[in-house]
DNA sequence: GTCTATAGACTGATAGAC
DNA sequence: GTCTATCAGTCTATAGAC
């Protein structure tokens, strides 16, 4: 799955400063629109953010939805790359821990990406719905296939590969969604390795077990 | 755990036209809120949805911070009541069971309120700041010391149960929160009740054997 | 209690000087 | 490429007629 939407695409050939202000901006594009979504994200506010006048992210993006989509698509591509990755013919008690443990780590490494992400589905996806069309739904079944697959060898319990898939995905992204509520629970102070450590530890135990996979 | 605002409380003693006001702007608040989070959302959008005019939202709910509480302490109040149930002195083998069911249920019946929640915590929950104070740290503490008992009483395996219960917080609201792209995976026209029992059935399986609890 | 009209601030976007 | 100044529209909130 790519995310097709014909908007802005960074140019590699760009001058220094343009490559440098481009970073600059989308960055503190993705912080706004992760705290307020689309609608309620202004353009003085990460023009505010990214230390540059507000016409200049005009310049640079053509208008809010262009600044809107690069922020969006990046998170899509490295969540869908990775879960391509997993393949019928490969054990899942080996790449089903991998799985868990790179998601979580997208978690820990981009959670401004994910609650972009989480906004844009919680506001009923309307920039989305070119990508979620008959072809994501073709690429899901594709998906699940590959859970019926292991079933079939005897690799796992007989479990619904759909709200399987939805259980990993819910239970990792949580960590990057609701970390202000993780964070109130354990206590800020807590080192974030060890939090995302025992999370790895937790979610692949209870997973694997309760799929029926045996472990090593 | 009480999410105290001091913010607007439904007089039950008002009159008819007020009762049936008061419901319409709150329904129609729910809504917008779940769509576009509190900075996103405007008066406007929940007067024009509620069919009132604008003026009439300020009438009833002195400001915008006022509707807002009043939508964001039901679904907390739901949540906490439900979690408060589990007691350590109940067997997890009927009592888990019941609550992966209770919350997918509230998922199903009161998705945008998950929604609003969903969306404050995104927002970095700047408006729940009261309510997680150091109050909520030992409410959780206290929550996770049943599950601690579970397992010193051989009733489960030694898990985290911080991380279990984000497991199961973020595994049950996933299916509200997130229902555009789950219905984009599995195609808008499955019916809804079919979705659930398997979404109840697959979690509790997974999650159980994952804990080790035995099930009759 | 209801609703129009409006104040004062902010919105996305752009023209045009530098 | 950069940035000020500005437009037309929308925001929350309220004053005041009915």
């Amino acid at each position: 799955m790519q995310l097709e939407v014909g908007a802005h695409r960074a140019d590699k050939s760009a001058g220094r400063i343009r490559q440098h202000n481009e970073k600059l901006i989308l960055t503190a594009a993705e912080q706004e629109f992760a705290r307020y979504g689309f609608k309620g994200t202004s353009m003085q506010q990460v023009a505010d953010r990214a230390g540059l006048p507000k016409a200049n992210i005009h310049y640079y993006f053509n208008n809010k939805l262009g600044l809107y989509y690069a922020v969006l698509s990046n998170i899509i591509d490295l969540w869908d790359s990775s879960f391509n990755e997993l393949d019928a013919h490969d054990d899942p008690a080996v790449v089903l821990p991998r799985y868990i443990a790179t998601k979580l780590d997208f978690s820990r490494r981009y959670p401004q990406a994910s609650r972009v992400f989480a906004m844009e589905i919680l506001s009923g996806g309307p920039h989305l719905s070119e990508y979620f069309q008959q072809d994501y739904r073709d690429w899901f079944r594709g998906r699940a296939a590959v859970f019926e697959h292991w079933i079939a060898a005897g690799k796992m319990k007989p479990i619904d590969p759909a709200h399987l898939i939805f259980l990993l995905w819910g239970s990792t992204q949580h960590y990057a969604d609701f970390a202000v509520q993780i964070d109130a629970a354990l206590g800020e102070d807590r080192p974030q390795q060890e939090l995302y450590e025992t999370a790895t530890r937790t979610l692949t135990e209870i997973i694997l077990d309760g799929c029926g996979i045996r472990r090593d």
